[in-house]
RNA sequence: CGGGGUGUAGCGUAGUCUGGUUUAUCGCGCCUGGUUUGGGACCAGGAGAUCACAAGUUCAAAUCUUGUCACUCCGACCA
């Protein structure tokens, strides 16, 4: 899939549209509605596991930034900056009023760790308040040269979790816990095969000890990120100064945690399982399972029969979390709604007519690989127990066949002209080893374009690069 | 920020080189009415464009000149 297939796609399905700036793009009902699946079956995973939702300010004043630059490396070059308060009105025109400049330039927050550590610093004391087991459902601004709708907006939705804990076990703890959720959604609620692993020291977030990441590739060979976890160790309590007295009275900093994915979820989602009719999307976030399209002759002989059938369709789903759409548009030719509901991804799709009301029997597609079959409707438990089992399979069946991809596209190589030459023409992941030396991975990535998307193993080999003998064993490739 | 390209209706486009029958082409989509409906229906009618913006040259500019802006591709930056 091309770059500009992809946007036609995301136009054509509704998802989202352009806005009047760069780089930030309307979310569409449909769109929208995928993200709202994903939240909500995330935020339910974390609310079980004792984590709760809180909202930070849009804006964080420059100077907190200021307490750990280190930090702010990675965004210095994409933020927006709010600057004045008030707008004039003269001849019609509208000017920014001088006057209101203000003290302090206000940053639109690229990621909340530093308003969130400069306030618990003042409501952490005792031991007694810790674990700090946060989450943000927000938006985040970064301003980048290259935008890509859903890969890489200037402007995302997302969600970062942040935590704060007395030692480092339950750091380490808590970061176990996360990558558990995270592989859950990943795999079973999305169908998206990854690879996870260890960040180096280069594409690390600035402030974390250690990041973790989920990585997986998509139909071009090339590599997205779907989602980090970061070990921020002590780094930002000693900056924030967020410290706690333990049970032997002792003054210690607090160790923390924080992690985040993104609506760039759905832009993988795309990516990963369209094929050439469109999207295919994964049933358990789909906003559509089944779309009912009747075939009506000019006799309409049939319609009373064929509603029938749809509203004990409707009856037996009902207040189950499966969503049926009924198109009963009569302008509309069947075989236009066939391409329509193909493109948007419907996992099945129930079409009745004549033939159905006269044979008793439904017939049903699957939207992955066009599978038919024909269910008997007088039993309407056994009709829903197969419903379910279809779309199960669908889930399942678009994670297989994204795995098979990407093992094919995994290649094993140790020679660094293989390497040059598959990721000049193929594209995929590249599994190799590296001596940890940032100079070499610079090298690789400037000559490449290829960088490390995460060290996946402790096992000894040779850097494919310089031939030192190395412990690190990794992915490479090429990125969005 | 450096180099190339492109801006014509909601979308995709013809026309630009060589200024003038241009009342700006065609397709998709949209609206109205009718006939259709088992894989993108057909007929009839209709709406929709200060040709990116600004200035200039000219009797005459979508077309030529200059400037500005936006988008896009390739670099650089960035995850």
């Amino acid at each position: 899939m091309n770059s500009k297939d992809y946007i036609k796609l995301i136009i054509d399905t509704k998802l989202a549209f352009f806005s009047k700036i760069k780089g930030f793009y309307i979310l569409r009902p449909y769109g929208y509605k995928i993200w709202e699946n994903i939240k909500n079956i995330l935020n339910k995973m974390l609310i079980k596991n004792k984590h709760k939702n809180v909202y930070f300010p849009l804006l964080i004043p420059k100077s907190l930034f200021n307490i750990f630059n280190n930090h702010i490396n990675n965004f210095t070059k994409e933020c927006a900056i709010v600057t004045h308060s008030r707008l004039l009105i003269k001849n019609n025109n509208i000017y920014v009023d001088p006057k209101s400049k203000l003290n302090e330039e206000l940053i639109i927050r690229p990621t909340s760790e530093t308003i969130i550590w400069d306030t618990y610093s003042k409501l952490i004391q005792s031991y007694k308040n810790l674990p700090i087991l946060i989450n943000q459902w927000s938006n985040v601004v970064r301003l980048e040269m290259k935008n890509k709708m859903f890969i890489r907006n200037s402007e995302f939705l997302w969600q970062e979790g942040h935590s704060g804990h007395i030692n480092k076990k339950e750091a380490i703890k808590e970061i176990k816990l996360i990558k558990k959720i995270y592989k859950k959604l990943i795999k079973n609620y999305l169908s998206i095969p990854f690879i996870f692993g260890k960040k180096t020291k280069l594409e690390k977030f600035s402030g974390s000890k250690f990041t973790y990441s989920f990585e997986t590739l998509t139909k071009n060979g090339k590599s997205i990120q779907l989602a980090t976890i970061h070990f921020l160790a002590k780094n930002f309590s000693k900056f924030f100064n967020v410290s706690f007295t333990d049970k032997k009275n002792k003054k210690k900093y607090v160790w923390s945690t924080s992690w985040g994915l993104s609506m760039r979820l759905i832009g993988a989602i795309i990516m990963i399982h369209s094929d050439k009719k469109g999207l295919i999307l994964p049933p358990k976030i789909s906003p559509i399972h089944i779309i009912i399209i009747p075939i009506i002759n000019n006799n309409n002989k049939y319609i009373k029969k064929i509603n029938n059938i749809v509203k004990k369709i409707k009856i037996i789903f009902y207040k189950s979390k499966i969503n049926i759409k009924y198109d009963n548009n009569l302008n509309i030719k069947p075989g236009n709604k066939f391409y329509k509901y193909e493109k948007m991804g419907i996992p099945l799709r129930i079409t009745i007519g004549k033939r159905e009301i006269k044979n008793n029997k439904i017939e049903i597609i699957r939207r992955d690989n066009f599978k038919k079959y024909y269910l008997d409707i007088k039993n309407i438990f056994i009709f829903k127990k197969k419903i379910l089992k279809l779309l199960k399979k669908i889930q399942k069946n678009i994670y297989n066949k994204a795995k098979k991809y990407i093992k094919k596209k995994t290649f094993k190589v140790n020679n660094y002209y293989l390497f040059k030459k598959i990721m000049s023409k193929k594209g995929g992941f590249i599994m190799t080893y590296f001596d940890n030396n940032n100079d070499t991975e610079l090298k690789i990535k400037n000559e490449t374009k290829a960088t490390i998307r995460c060290i996946i193993k402790q096992e000894n080999g040779k850097c494919i690069y310089s031939g030192k003998k190395t412990n690190k064993k990794v992915i490479f490739g090429k990125s969005y």
